[in-house]
DNA sequence: GCGATCAGCGGCACG
DNA sequence: CGTGCCGTTGATCGC
């Protein structure tokens, strides 16, 4: 427990320093802005890092209760018993203010940290490798171009088949859902009336829900199961390696697109 | 600095009681599961929370930069000085490990909480609101239901025109873009086939972006301007300016109320 | 448990 | 800057 003018001057401090800052206190919280909302006196944490973040943590969720990022900050005291600590931001103008009416905790940290997070096995990493050789979805089908932007979105795989016909291929790490299916079918729709050719959808997914499936279907588009390890920076594509599995593929996705 | 047999100690003792443990020191996290990272040596926070949720938190950024939320967490020490924090969890199988080599600081807080956030002009609340009177919208829009839940997920408001034709409205609390309009689109093919009768897709929102008005001039839908941002109300469209008051005077009630 | 959607989404990359 | 979109999305609610 200490004097709430000390604690003004150790947070004033650390946003100066841009230190990492832990407040831990009974405190009220509230928030106007995109939304509203208010947040009933408790005790909570809260978290200001070096560039301006700004978290209201309670003991439960990943995620903070209240927050803003790149905020302005400042602190007052209020009839000598409250701490208000205010984070400001402008378009769009939002305001957080915590007040505190006690400290359990305060603390600054310099965290010195020169790494960043390596990750693996995203869509872009999968889509990069994906596009190197096509050949597993079917013989013959030619990578064209990737990220592809279009005036309705940003296409993953842009390609031809054998038959000279456009293929859009929209690449997902997880089970798709309806809006993958969505997503497809507007890329699809948009190239058929740019390229006034023949043109075909195929969504690459490790697995689909049935209602997509059933939209996919309607829009006439289809489906292919992609398997993929993860946790290296090589990660592999079943199939890729062994050719025999192009034509149990080939048949799987005949088979799924009935 | 502390014996990191001690520090051991402390993790367990604040995860068995439900504690908010903060952690802070120099680490390496691996994480494998969904996706795979890596994050070499450098200082940061652990924070660990009654619900099993875990978090490595830089001095950047409000999201933590590696996570687990409801994780099994246990730690052991690694040849006498290296203390390793692990976090387990199935369904997906996940593993998320932090190997301290020194800590800079250690303390759990038990946290008395009885409030939880209450928010205001959420898109649910928006939504209630709006359909007690569509009016605003057309003469004669007649709710039928809210909240109705078809096979392609779930349409905002359900109504009826003058012309007795089918409108599905889909609300937005901010500016539509792309795939707000591909959402109404298929809740209205879909009420379409349903009830085989005409159908309408209006999309409410503050604002759209320009490609996604252009696809919902292809689909034959319509856009409504509705801006009801809290504290900066600008009504633009005739006949809107009562329901627009209306709106932000029973946010700002309710939120003064609270 | 899965499925669909919202979120004050955050964060990134490209125009 | 806005626009689009991925995310180890998280969090909620309905089935």
């Amino acid at each position: 427990m200490q004097e709430l003018i000390e604690v003004k001057a150790l947070i004033e401090s650390a946003v100066q320093k841009k230190e990492m800052l832990i407040v831990l206190g009974d405190c009220f919280v509230e928030y106007w802005g995109r939304a509203a909302s208010k947040l009933g006196r408790g005790r909570r944490m809260l978290l200001i890092k070096a560039d301006g973040s700004f978290a209201i943590h309670q003991n439960k969720h990943l995620r903070p209760v209240n927050y803003m990022m790149n905020a302005s900050i400042s602190c007052s005291l209020n009839k000598g018993n409250e701490l208000e600590v205010i984070a400001l931001k402008r378009n769009p103008k939002e305001s957080l203010k915590a007040v505190f009416y006690s400290i359990d905790f305060i603390k600054s940290f310099e965290l010195e940290d020169k790494h960043d997070l390596r990750l693996f096995g995203s869509e872009a990493e999968l889509s990069k490798q994906l596009s190197e050789d096509l050949d597993f979805i079917e013989p013959g089908l030619k990578p064209l171009k990737k990220e592809q932007h279009v005036k309705k979105g940003t296409i993953d795989i842009l390609a031809e088949d054998r038959q000279g016909r456009i293929v859009v291929v929209e690449v997902k790490r997880r089970k798709a859902s309806l809006d993958s299916v969505s997503q497809l079918h507007r890329y699809a729709e948009e190239l058929k009336k740019i390229k006034s050719r023949e043109t075909r959808g195929i969504l690459l997914a490790p697995s689909i829900t049935d209602s997509a499936h059933s939209l996919l279907h309607d829009y006439g588009l289809e489906f292919f199961k992609l398997d993929f390890e993860i946790g290296n920076p090589s990660a592999k594509i079943k199939g890729l390696e062994k050719k025999q599995k192009r034509i149990t593929a080939y048949i799987e996705k005949k088979h799924q697109a009935e």
